[in-house]
DNA sequence: AAATATATTGACCACAGTGGTCGACATGAT
DNA sequence: ATCATGTCGACCACTGTGGTCAATATATTT
């Protein structure tokens, strides 16, 4: 009965899904251990079988709840009216910033078990995961205007590049990051530099001003 | 008493080796299982213990083996005499895909150590490893030809950004062959494929015939 | 062929950590 | 005063841990 966690108070709840993100992010389902979250999230061991019956509960309760996530304060923000795609990636970054620092571990919590435990999920899940991949992929790459891109270049080849470059520049952020508390603290510097970044890839995969027909 | 260990059959050997650079690799020194590294590598448990004393001994071995392995295999064949940057790490894939081919879980091996355990390390390997990440760096960015790039974005930040896009390319080419036999397969497409993005990279971060002066 | 040295195994050990339970107790509502 | 709801952590049976070692197979020397 997750009701019941549900209804906590939305501190003690973040304590606990923060717990859990991390450990399972980091471990794995198998060896995870619920130990080791209640520890972290500073519950008693009781309280954990409490709010869910077992441990697989819990990680199927998260990873309904990271999809939902992602779905309603990432995806579905997207502008797809934007059809500049580094412009319209360049909106996604606030939305992703402010689900990092509300759950640090929710996007490697994500990609960990999309990446080893993705096929044995209950078929509920999994197609509520292939939906948001769909999802995903349309909200990144529909309506976007190639014509803004050099006629010199592969154009699928320049959206890979692309957004290679912004996960590289994200794990290097995560990274400079790493010892940072990242509740009090100005953003603005890095959307900065982030948005430099992003105007260096304009000028070297769009037309240039001459150029535009 | 590790040269028990190199003096072993160079099959057998390879076998311990990829089995154990991938226990640590996925699981960190800690939690790493000595059970999963004989099972894998076929060995019996007290052979593991008969070449190195005790878990550490292997781990640290391993550290040791695979920093000299770097140094050897791909530091050393970097020609700076190439000085134009693009081309430089074209020529480096081959080294590396080497290396992959026969080990493919070496370098998510560094990956890890550097991570999450580099600061334990005992003085000699932590210094080992900053001498080779030195080393790298100046192999990769010493000698470099500013002047190939365009004058209107910061070199520094083409730099990243190419960076990044290579680190993107080879994760998916990861991926994409984690089900195949590295061993008997053509690589030559996958390196046309290669090519053709630093063809990109180059046409976007590079002068274009008209304007080199 | 006998004796010795080296290589190899896996059952075994004490122990640490596992997921999950449950009686005790605190808190607040009725 | 009673009762429902929360909360805790000691406890349990059990699994897996790093490491040992007597037994044995194999290679080398005498």
């Amino acid at each position: 009965m997750s009701s019941l966690f549900e209804n906590l108070d939305e501190e003690k709840k973040q304590r606990i899904l923060n717990a859990a993100f991390q450990e399972f992010a980091e471990h794995g389902f198998e060896k995870a251990s619920t130990n080791r979250i209640v520890k972290k999230a500073k519950i008693g061991k009781g309280m954990l079988f409490y709010y869910f019956n077992n441990k697989r509960e819990l990680y199927y309760y998260l990873i309904d709840f990271s999809l939902d996530l992602v779905l309603k304060d990432y995806l579905e923000r997207i502008d797809t009216s934007e059809t500049d795609f580094i412009e319209r990636l360049k909106r996604t970054a606030k939305f992703k910033l402010s689900i990092f620092a509300e759950n640090p571990h929710l996007f490697n919590f994500i990609g960990a078990f999309v990446l080893v435990e993705k096929e044995e999920l209950p078929l509920e899940l999994k197609e509520k995961y292939e939906r948001l991949y769909q999802l995903g992929h349309t909200k990144l790459y529909d309506n976007i205007d190639y014509s803004l891109f050099r006629d010199d270049i592969d154009v699928k080849k320049a959206f890979k590049l692309i957004t290679w470059s912004i996960y590289g520049y994200e794990e290097e952020l995560k990274q400079r990051l790493k010892r940072q508390s990242l509740a009090e603290m100005d953003y603005e510097p890095l959307f900065e530099e982030f948005y430099d970044y992003l105007e260096v890839l304009k000028i070297s995969f769009y037309k240039q001003e001459g150029e535009k027909k």
